[in-house]
Order: structure tokens, then C-alpha cells, then sequence
RNA sequence: CGGGAUGUAGCUCAGCAUGGCUAGAGCGCUGCGUUCGGGACGCAGAGGCCGGAGGUUCGAAUCCUCUCAUCCCGACCA
């Protein structure tokens, strides 16, 4: 391609209404432009990174058996009412009515689409194991769409749906699906780890999501120095050493704490660790008042207090559900004679005796507490984010936490959809039985951004061979004479050789192509100008690690071969 | 949905508290000339309903009200 006759619209300026760094980067590299709020146009650039990323996916998804189909973006609501996520899914999806007042949605996903192909389809266990996988823009009407294609309302995905006789027949379908996953992001040059994850509200009971490392990810994970223990924090298990609970406490006792709402004006009030204080936490859990207890120096985590209920909806109870329900102001919630029916308790606590907790009166609390004696606990439960140096719950050896962007997600459906819709087929005895699925997801589009937040520098972009799109800039610094004829040579031959490269062709000053290949971040540059041409040397310029070589005119094609070479092993060496 | 911020040239921004002549800069764009190995320089140009609507005023980019859009934080820690 030649830059001269290319779309590349390049900004010198960081875009006002960019914040990370691969938002920035593609807008600036022009890779894509905004539309609105969370919804962009690839530009040529960034469709061929796109497209690069979509066809590694395409590739290993045939290689482990899924087959390709195209299933439709509109969606009939019956279909999302039959298993309930109509109602479910809430406002992320975006639904709208036909000429016929007939309601309809947008697909944020397809389990319901997939099921209703194959309920019509499968027959017969002979037909099974059978995998489909599409690639395609998903709508999210997001809270707040952010950060570019981090996270978008409208994005591409590959998603894909096995279908199975039963869950051993599922367990191989997931490893396949585990395994091709691995092969794509290794593949595509990324830094992840594999994590165990909440499985939200696609639903099902088992699941791991593909974690790109970045400062920027919007995850936290949990994983662990010693051994292979990797989870996403709303997963993460949290493990209290098991010691013997102090038998003595003494009889509780109401001390006043006039103005202390916090664990910590609390503590420092009554002159204790927030270590020793209980905090009460009302939540509104699909309408029913729940108090949930941790340590005070401790995170409840929403969604393991979800799980424990078996729960839809939990929301923070307001101001107001928080007096009806303890006959006191916010901030002196306690467990003791609290007359809310379920209360759970963190599992550590029951190791602990002898707590500050709120007395369930204005600016009071007790001292002195044994919630096993004092309090009516529903039970115990993991309730708490894991920090770190927590023990890891395989191996016990520390774990430490770093952020992530969620790339890939696998999950074991099990029977919510096919069951729900009556997906079934006939096994060798003639009898009917349900279908056992799977489904994973990879956002094609977030893995771009996810790579650039991973491969950059203060230059621009540093694209990994795989994923940029051209692997070579040929910079012809003078567009006239000898050096563009040689430029034209060493452009023709890298497209012979099936090297995507651009040429730089365009009437500009060599230190406006410097800059433009440096953003877009073309692995390999080719730099060809009358000065190195006069001593007999092409100049190149491994982009990753800012190296530059002289390559003799004479002999190039195998000193560039040598040299591509190095570029990718150091890619692949990292 | 709550909080914060911002809407002025294609882009990045000044101007606005204290209303006043023809609304500015840099980059980009067009033309000419000089340059030509890390975002050149000079000259000459084009380009604005100051987000939109209403209001106050002799007069509004500037003040007031409403509205729309975008970005950021939050929407669990009592």
C-alpha cells in the first residue's frame, strides 16, 4: 500500500476526549473515529488490525472443531422471554418495536438465538458434539460506555456455543475451547492469564475468563506468586487461617460513639483496631432486606454476597431502607437484635470473639460482642474481597493482585438455556434428553485496544507482527530519483515475499514519516534515503525496542530475512 | 441514575469573573517561494449561527433559565 494514495489520518495532539492510552493511540494513529458515545468506525488502519486479530480467532476456532455461522444482530423479545432474561438482562439491552408493535432487541449475545437453531435442528445424540462460533458486532447499552473500544455499547465478538450430550461430553468441549484460547492469545502476542471468574449474567456454574495484564484493566485478579492459582477478585476465594476462636468474652456492653460512622472514627474513638470492629452492611437483595458482617478492615465483595443468595439483585440498601430497618441513623448498624431475617456473616469472623459492632442506635455502639452468642446469624460465608498477601486457596502461599482487561471468557453453561428452551435430542435408548452447552466469548475489538495498552511507548504505538496492520513501512525519505526507485524495489519485493508493508511515498519531510511510523507502530521500518543509499546501507528500525541496523544494499533480501528474524524472536521472547 | 467538568475554526485551546467596535492563537488545510535524515520557515489565503432554545440588556461567546452532547468519578464500605 502506498501511503501516498492511504487513508491514515494521523493527529499530532492527544484527542480532548480521550483518557487511556490505547484510546488515544488509535484515535491519534487513525485507526478509528468516533461516531457517538461508545460507538466508532474502524478507519483502514484499524479494520486490518481487527481483522488480523478476527481471523488468529477464526483460525484456531476451525482448528478445534467450531464450526462458523452468522446469526442475526435483531432479536425477537420472545425469545429472550422464554428463558427469563427479558426481564433479566435490564437496560443494557437496548430494545426497541417493529411497524407491528413487536418488541425486539439488539444482541448483547446469542445463547438464546443459537438455542433456538439448534432446538429445531438436533435430533439425535449422533449429531452431537457440535460447536458454532460467529464473529460479529454485539450491542451493550452500556452504564457508562469508556476508554475507546475498552468498552464500547457496540463491539465485536467472537462467540461461540457447544452443544453436548452431557457434562463429560462438555468438560472436553471446554478444554478444547480452554486450549484454543491459550493458542489465540499466545498467538496474538498478548501478556494474559487464564483466571477462574464469576459467571454474571450469562449464568451457568463454572467459568474462566482470559485476563490481558495491564494497569489500565478494569479487573482486579488474584493471583498466585507460588503455583498456577489465578482467579478474578469477584472469584477469588478468601481463606481465614483456621485458629482457635478465644473462649472468653465479656458480656456486651452499649458505649456512646457520638458522631462515628466509620470503621475508622469508630476505632479510633473507642481506641481499637478497625481489625476488631464488625461492619454491618444492609443490602436490598431482590427486595429482601439482608445484612451482610465483615471485619472492618475488610472489602465486602457484592457479588460473592450474591452467590451466597442465590440472588438476582443486590443493591446497597439507601438511607432510608437503612433506618426502617435498624431504627437508627446510617453508620450504627449491628447485628445484635437487628430485625432483619438474613444475616450473613463473613467466614472469618467466626474465628473472633470479642467485637465493636453498631448498636443499632444513634451514635452508639456495643463492645464486647460474641456474635455467635449475641447475634441470630443466618451463617457463614465467603463474603470478602481477597487482598494482598492473602493465602492462596490451593497452595496457601501468598497471593498478589493486579489489574486486568477481560479479553476472553469460557464458561460451562450447563442446562439454563437448553432446558429453558427445550433444546433436546434422543440418546441411544430413544429417550429425550437436554442438551448440555458451553458457550465463550473473545472481544475482537477489546483485544486490539488491549494490545496497544499493553505494547506502547511515548512514540506511539509498538504493534506485535501479529496484530499490526503492516508488518513493514518502507520510509522513502527522498521522493525522487535514486532512493524512491530503490524504495520501489524493496517494496515490490516485500509484497513478493507476502510481507504486508506500506510505502511511504508521500511528499513529505523524513521527519513527519519518522513520526507516523513510530505511531502507528509498523513492526519493521525500512528506512531508505540518499544518504545510506550513497554508502551502500538501508537503515532499519526494529520498533519494539527502538534498535536500528544498516543492511547492505548488496545482498539485502537475506540480510533482511536475518533480521526480520531477530524482530520476531524478540517478540516472541519476551 | 448521583457527583464533577467541558462544549468557541478540521484538531488542541485562549477569550467569559468585570457584557461593548471586525472573535483570536498554534497545529492542520489551499497557493507561492525557500527548505528536505526525527512533526521546517516566510508570505498570502480559506475556514466560526461561540452546542441548541428562550430570556435579561441599547448591546450577549461572555449574565440568567431550560435543553442537548461529550468526558471523568461513583453507582458496595453506612
Amino acid at each position: 500500500m502506498r501511503l501516498s494514495r492511504y487513508y491514515a489520518p494521523t493527529l499530532k495532539e492527544d484527542p480532548a476526549d480521550a483518557e487511556v492510552v490505547s484510546h488515544k493511540l488509535m484515535l491519534r494513529a487513525g485507526m478509528i473515529r468516533k461516531l457517538t458515545s461508545g460507538i466508532y468506525t474502524f478507519l483502514p488502519l484499524g479494520l486490518r488490525s481487527l481483522n488480523k486479530a478476527a481471523r488468529i480467532v477464526r483460525e484456531e476456532m476451525d482448528r478445534a472443531g467450531a464450526l462458523e455461522i452468522l446469526m442475526p444482530g435483531v432479536q425477537p423479545a420472545d425469545l429472550w422471554q422464554e428463558t427469563g432474561r427479558w426481564e433479566v438482562y435490564g437496560k443494557e439491552l437496548l430494545r426497541f418495536k417493529d411497524r407491528h408493535d413487536r418488541d425486539y432487541c439488539l444482541g448483547p449475545t446469542h445463547e438464546e438465538v443459537v438455542t433456538d437453531l439448534i432446538r429445531h435442528e438436533v435430533r439425535s445424540y449422533r449429531q452431537l458434539p457440535l460447536n458454532l462460533y460467529q464473529v460479529q458486532f454485539k450491542f451493550r447499552d452500556e452504564i457508562r460506555p469508556r476508554f475507546g473500544l475498552m468498552r464500547g455499547r457496540e463491539f465485536l465478538m467472537k462467540d461461540a456455543y457447544s452443544f453436548d450430550r452431557d457434562e463429560e461430553g462438555a468438560n472436553a468441549s471446554y478444554k478444547a475451547m480452554y486450549e484454543a484460547y491459550c493458542r489465540i492469545f499466545t498467538r496474538l502476542g498478548l501478556q494474559f492469564r487464564a483466571v477462574e471468574a464469576d459467571t454474571g449474567s450469562i449464568g451457568g456454574n463454572y467459568s474462566h475468563e482470559f485476563m490481558v495484564l495491564a494497569d489500565t484493566g478494569e479487573d482486579t485478579i488474584a493471583a498466585c506468586m507460588a503455583c498456577e492459582y489465578g482467579a478474578n477478585l469477584e472469584k477469588a476465594e478468601a481463606v481465614s487461617p483456621e485458629c482457635a476462636k478465644p473462649a472468653v468474652c465479656a458480656a456486651y456492653e452499649q458505649v456512646p460513639t457520638p458522631g462515628a460512622h466509620t470503621v475508622e472514627e469508630v476505632a479510633k474513638f473507642l481506641g481499637v483496631e478497625p481489625s476488631q470492629v464488625v461492619k454491618t452492611l444492609l443490602f436490598d437483595v431482590d427486595g429482601e432486606p439482608v445484612a451482610a458482617l465483615v471485619r472492618g478492615d475488610r472489602e465486602l465483595n457484592d457479588v460473592k454476597l450474591k452467590n451466597a443468595l442465590n440472588a438476582t439483585n443486590v443493591a446497597l440498601a439507601t438511607s432510608e431502607q437503612v433506618q426502617a430497618w435498624t431504627k437508627a441513623p446510617v453508620g450504627f448498624a449491628g447485628p445484635v437484635g437487628l430485625g432483619v431475617k438474613t444475616v450473613l456473616a463473613d467466614r472469618e469472623l467466626a474465628w473472633g470473639t470479642d467485637w465493636v459492632v453498631g448498636a443499632n442506635a444513634a451514635d452508639a455502639h456495643l463492645k464486647h460482642v460474641d456474635l455467635d452468642r449475641d447475634a441470630t446469624l443466618t451463617r457463614y460465608a465467603d463474603l470478602r474481597s481477597v487482598t494482598e498477601g492473602d493465602p492462596c486457596p490451593k497452595c496457601g502461599k501468598p497471593l498478589s493482585l493486579t489489574k486486568g482487561i477481560e479479553v476472553g471468557h469460557v464458561f460451562k453453561l450447563g442446562y439454563k438455556y437448553s432446558e429453558a428452551m427445550k433444546a433436546t435430542f434422543l440418546d441411544e435408548q430413544g429417550k429425550d434428553r437436554i442438551i448440555f452447552m458451553g458457550c465463550y466469548g473473545i472481544g475482537v475489538s477489546r483485544v486490539v485496544a488491549a494490545c496497544i495498552e499493553q505494547n506502547h511507548d511515548g512514540g506511539g504505538i509498538a504493534f506485535p507482527p501479529a496484530l499490526a496492520p503492516f508488518e513493514a513501512a518502507v520510509l522513502c525519505l527522498d521522493t525522487k530519483g535514486e532512493p524512491l526507485a530503490k524504495a520501489e524495489e524493496l517494496y515490490a519485493w516485500l509484497n513478493a515475499q507476502g510481507i504486508e508493508a506500506v510505502l511511504d511515498d508521500r511528499d513529505e519531510r523524513p521527519g513527519v514519516k519518522f513520526k507516523d511510523a513510530d505511531l502507528i507502530g509498523y513492526p519493521m521500518q525500512i528506512v531508505i534515503g540518499g544518504k545510506g543509499l550513497g554508502r551502500g546501507v538501508v537503515e532499519v528500525k526494529d520498533r519494539r525496542t527502538g534498535e536500528k541496523a544498516e543492511l547492505p544494499v548488496e545482498g539485502f533480501q537475506e540480510a533482511f530475512t536475518t533480521w526480520r528474524g531477530k524482530v520476531a524472536e524478540g517478540w516472541a521472547g519476551r
